[in-house]
RNA sequence: GCGGGGGUUGCCUAGCCUGGUCAAAGGCGCGAGGCUUAGAACCUCGUCCCAUAGGGGUUCGUGGGUUCAAAUCCCACCCCCCGCACCA
């Protein structure tokens, strides 16, 4: 019979709203605290959200089940500038935005116009998600929602920095900004065009000293002489080392420079569009002039450090809006300043003049030789930028593949290049490996004033709005100080202590927990809570979510609490204890015993038992949760365990909005329903890798349900007693049980260790595979052994009925809406969701009774070889089972194997020893008549230790402890399944009216098979 | 570059810490048979190569090594993915 998937989780959902079953509140019980990354409300959500609150809810259901009072809660995370830059963009009617809204996002249009205030977003996506989350069936406390801008969590926000400042650990200071001068805000990743993110990197800025006295154009006047007066060209490169091989300098002879007096200090020509940029560095530039580019070509210029003067050239690839506008040229080490010089060269010689320069221009340019300063393999060759021109034949300047031959040979010689061994021209830095000279050239040239530092975009950026972007040097940014030693000793020592599933993940937390330094951590706008110090920055959102988990304590009692009313000591009392309740309770205009029972609740609740992330947030939200634990928290309430795990792929391709592959979770739902997706989520992957979704997997799941579902319809229908099923109610029934009841019996203890094992240490992915897959091949084999011997159809519930009730129990926590149908069919009491979780009862492990069932499935096996090998269809099939001596002989050797003797010489030599040994390994049996087996048949001795190390080692031990199996009860109890299944006459026997020459081939648990 | 994860039989993924259970679990896909008016679904079997008796051969990124025995331990190398910030 179809289910109604839909109806079926409308039910339950229902019915557990009204029940309150996951509101938890203090009791006498053990506490277990599960939290996740609140979500940040700007889209639905989508398939990929679900795995890791799908994960939260599967421990949070596993842990209740085993009898803990568990809290598992949820808030959402307004504050950040995404939602901001959104509703900006929709008051700016943005296109694209509104559509994505309307079609994609399923929003009404005529909710559109609320969307221009932030809050508004942020309310519908809370709800939408919520929902959302409501319908996956998530065993949440919904009294305890709250939001990052709700006023009592701002009061908490600001308690937590004041905390902060007063250890001494929120500092101030100046940091780099990618920065939208028209917006006047920072910008990042996804406030620029094509989502660039917005990288800087820092320039040397060489200082040349122009030599005012090679100023010898016609009009030699004094005011052109003065503006020239000690004008410092700063040539911006990443490779200062090269400055020994400088020939000449370059500079757009069409752009604008600027002379400018910087830092009240020195006269600068840089680009104009380069004046600009420095300003935002925070440099002080004055301008004084403007000139072209072409007015100071043909100048001389000194080189700093080794005062060789060059000459100012021409070059049209000059970009005025990189770096300074003024490149100096290296023609040995770089392409392009090479192939400058000879496309120079070139149309000199051919006499086209071009520029219409001074003659002595021309007669500088034909003087210029590159000067090789680096030794590589290349410089083997020739002139290293020649060299590797030529192999990319290249012969011109606008050539794209420049690029390719400039990564090659700067890569190249940073890593096995040397400078020159000539001091002459290296000066004494000859020899140095270049990375080491580059940064020694630079330090030692900025000591002396020779050199400056800017820093620049790698790439052109350009904001939403369309304006470039440029570096900003923020000051007075206020800072949370992570590079405090004592503080990284805390955090390590918290880490140390804690569980970290995978384990795999955790160096990863020891290497971020290091590295982090500084962080800014509020901003000029977007929602979130005002910097009680200093009301023009709000803190940042990484910032405001650390300890907000203490938080869901309070957000209970949040409406019996007044925002305005509350202060820093209401903090300081529930959260640290410190303070008198009594004039707190005055101040806040709380009641006492309310801040007393908060206090308590919060001592119950805390620490965090468990902690759950995406993998992504481990080196930033997951890293800063430990340190701000230990920075405010005493050691007892530090978290206890961090649950990571990967993203999830659709048919094995990453979600993107290009490739049109994200699913929104609500809409999924109503398709497939949630328990399928839940268990699709989980089953695909372990823990850390990406779980690949795919609705083929998802259909086979939900029919495997089905069928589950049925049988338990089945099955109820044959008993007419009610009641609870369990063990008990199996043993009861005693006397009608065969060995494949107890067989069944024996197998579902194992399961359920495992699978608590697996659950224990949220392998879920395991524990799944068990009550899924393995379960269901224990039940069929159960069916089909129980089927053959014609019992009864109530006969075989009496055995399947409290099977079910456990695989019911134990898939609950990750489908729970059927399994709560399922269970009320098999006649539970109450919730399953609140039902125990199931526990072995080792009296009904019978390791005979198992070692048996896997005999008879080994047999059948080989009985299947040996048909498809030779073709034939069988008529009578003979089994010889092996006689007494082999028995012996094999618990012998098993005895050796276990002691740990594994090595065939060393067995063989037991053996043969006998009783002699005294080792007691052989002193049971008749010794000599060992001796003699063993010596007569080596290749058996053999046989049997191959198949003995082919064992696992738990049946290893149990066929010890056994003994000898009576193979024949055994196998005659099969012969009603053997001659079913192979359509034939079935004996068994033993071995000992067979011909002696075919009696070697039985073996203990390896009987002789003959088909005729 | 720094740090982390990973390369397994058509695909996805277990196994590796603690060597023998491993030709290697499970799922998906594919093939055959059953069921069915037919199909879908479901059930059974098969799915590296060879084999008319349960066997043999070659496999776990590549190349070495340790061991009676290596997917698993050691060494070297190749390749792929992720993070490197002020942003959720």
């Amino acid at each position: 019979m179809p289910i109604d998937w839909s109806a079926i989780q409308r039910r339950w959902m229902d019915a557990w709203d009204e029940a309150r079953i996951f509101e938890s509140d203090p009791s006498t019980k053990d506490k277990y605290f599960i939290t996740v990354a609140y979500p940040y409300p700007n889209s639905p959500q989508h398939i990929g959200h679900g795995r890791t609150y799908t994960l939260a809810d599967v421990h949070a259901r596993y842990m209740r089940m085993k009898g803990y009072n568990v809290l598992f809660p949820m808030g959402f995370h307004y504050t950040g500038t995404p939602i901001l830059a959104m509703s900006r963009r929709i008051a700016e009617h943005d296109k694209e935005l509104v559509e994505t809204f309307v079609n994609i996002y399923g929003v009404k249009p005529e909710y559109i116009e609320y969307f221009k205030d932030p809050v508004n977003i942020a309310r519908y996506f809370h709800a939408e998600i919520k929902e959302g989350m409501r319908e996956m069936g998530y065993s949440i406390d919904w009294r305890r929602e709250f939001t990052t801008i709700d006023p009592l969590y701002n009061r908490f926000i600001t308690w937590q920095f004041k905390r902060l400042k007063d250890k001494g650990l929120i500092s101030q200071g100046s940091h780099p900004v990618g920065w939208c001068p028209r917006d006047q805000s920072p910008v990042s990743q996804h406030d620029t065009l094509g989502d660039v993110e917005p990288e800087f990197i820092e320039y040397v800025l060489i200082k040349f000293m122009l030599d005012a006295s090679s100023n010898n154009k016609s009009n030699n006047n004094s005011d052109d002489a003065k503006i020239m007066e000690g004008l410092i060209l700063p040539a911006a490169t990443l490779r200062a080392e090269t400055v020994f091989g400088v020939t000449n300098l370059w500079l757009n002879p069409d752009a604008e420079y600027a002379i400018a007096v910087v830092d009240g200090k020195e006269r600068w020509l840089v680009s104009m569009d380069a004046a600009e940029r420095l300003t935002y560095l925070n440099r002080d530039v004055r301008i004084e002039h403007n000139i072209k580019g072409r007015e100071l070509i043909g100048l001389r210029t000194r080189v700093p450090l080794i005062n060789r003067y060059v000459p100012i050239l021409p070059a049209v690839f000059v970009d005025p809006k990189n770096g300074t506008g003024i490149v100096m040229s290296v023609p040995a080490h770089a392409p392009y300043d090479y192939q400058a010089l000879i496309d120079l060269k070139a149309s000199i010689n051919a006499g086209i003049d071009t520029h219409g320069y001074a003659r002595v221009v021309y007669e500088e340019i034909m003087k210029i030789e590159p000067i090789v300063m680096i030794e590589s393999e290349y410089s083997n060759a020739g002139v290293p930028a020649s060299v590797v021109i030529k192999r990319y034949g290249i012969s011109r300047q606008d050539d794209p593949r420049l690029e390719d031959a400039t990564n090659e040979l700067y890569s190249h010689e940073f890593y096995k290049g040397r400078l020159s061994s000539d001091p002459r021209i290296v000066m004494d830095y000859s020899s140095m490996g270049v990375k080491d000279a580059r940064e020694k050239v630079r330090d030692d040239m900025l000591k002396r004033n020779l050199a400056d530092t800017m820093l620049d975009l790698a790439k052109p950026v350009r904001c939403r709005c369309g304006t470039p972007c440029v570096v900003k040097i923020l000051e007075d940014q206020w800072f949370i100080n992570y590079s405090d030693k004592e503080w990284k000793r805390l955090a390590h020592q918290c880490l140390d202590s804690m569980q970290i599933l995978p384990e795999e993940i955790r160096d990863e937390f020891v290497y971020v927990i290091d590295w982090l330094r500084e962080r800014a951590c509020a901003r000029r706008s977007g929602l979130g809570t005002k910097l009680p110090w200093d009301e023009n920055w709000i803190i940042e959102s990484l910032s405001d979510s650390v300890i907000y988990m203490a938080y869901y304590i309070i957000a209970k009692y949040a409406k019996m609490l007044n925002p305005d009313s509350i202060d820093d000591r209401f903090f300081d009392y529930i959260l640290l204890g410190v303070g008198d309740p009594s004039s707190i309770a005055e101040s806040c205009k709380v009641s006492k015993d309310l801040i007393e029972q908060i206090r308590e609740e919060f001592l119950y609740y805390y620490p965090v038992d468990s902690r759950h992330s995406g993998r992504d947030l481990v080196p930033n939200h997951l890293t800063f949760f430990i340190f701000n634990h230990v920075a405010i928290f005493p050691k007892e309430l530090w978290p206890r365990q961090i649950v990571v795990n990967g993203s999830v792929l659709m048919d094995g391709k990453k979600m993107s909005k290009s490739l049109g592959n994200i699913i929104p979770l609500r809409k999924a739902i109503r398709e497939y329903g949630s328990d399928a997706i839940r268990a699709s989520l989980l089953i695909s992957a372990e823990l850390l890798q990406d779980a690949d979704f795919t609705l083929d997997m998802l259909k086979s799941i939900r029919e495997k349900v089905e069928r589950l579902y049925n049988i338990c319809i089945e099955y109820v229908g044959k008993v007419k007693s009610s009641g609870s099923i369990d063990h008990q109610w199996y043993n009861d029934r005693a006397h009608k049980r065969e060995q494949e009841d107890i067989w069944l019996m024996s197998r579902l203890q194992h399961i359920i260790k495992e699978t608590t094992d697996a659950m224990d240490r949220l392998r879920v992915r395991e524990a799944l595979n068990n009550l899924l897959y393995i379960m269901d091949r224990d039940m069929q084999w159960y069916m089909k052994r129980a089927r053959s011997k014609g019992r009864s159809d109530d006969d075989i519930a009496y055995t399947i009925l409290p099977f079910l009730d456990a695989r019911v129990r134990m898939l609950s926590p990750f489908m729970p809406f059927i399994c709560e149908e399922m269970w009320s069919i098999l006649g539970g009491k109450g919730f399953v969701a609140m039902a125990e979780w199931p526990t072995i009862a080792p009296s009904m492990i019978d390791y005979t009774v198992e070692e048996g069932e896997s005999l008879i499935m080994g047999v059948m096996e080989d009985v299947e070889k040996i048909i498809k090998v030779t073709t034939m269809k069988p008529s009578k099939i003979t089994i010889y089972v092996a006689e007494g001596w082999k028995w012996e002989l094999y618990l012998r050797i098993l005895r050796i194997i276990n002691e740990g003797i594994t090595k065939y010489s060393d067995v063989m030599r037991m053996l043969v020893r006998g009783t002699s040994s005294g080792s007691g390994l052989g002193s049971d049996a008749d010794g000599s008549d060992m001796v003699k087996y063993a010596k007569d048949n080596p290749d058996i001795v053999r046989k049997m230790m191959e198949s003995i190390l082919s064992t696992p080692p738990e049946s290893r031990s149990s066929r010890a402890g056994i003994g000898v199996l009576d193979e024949v009860r055994v196998l005659n109890d099969a012969i009603p399944l053997l001659e079913k299944e192979y359509n034939c006459k079935v004996e068994v026997m033993v071995e000992d009216s067979l011909a002696k020459t075919k009696k070697k081939v039985a073996l203990p648990y390896k009987p002789a098979i003959y088909l005729t």
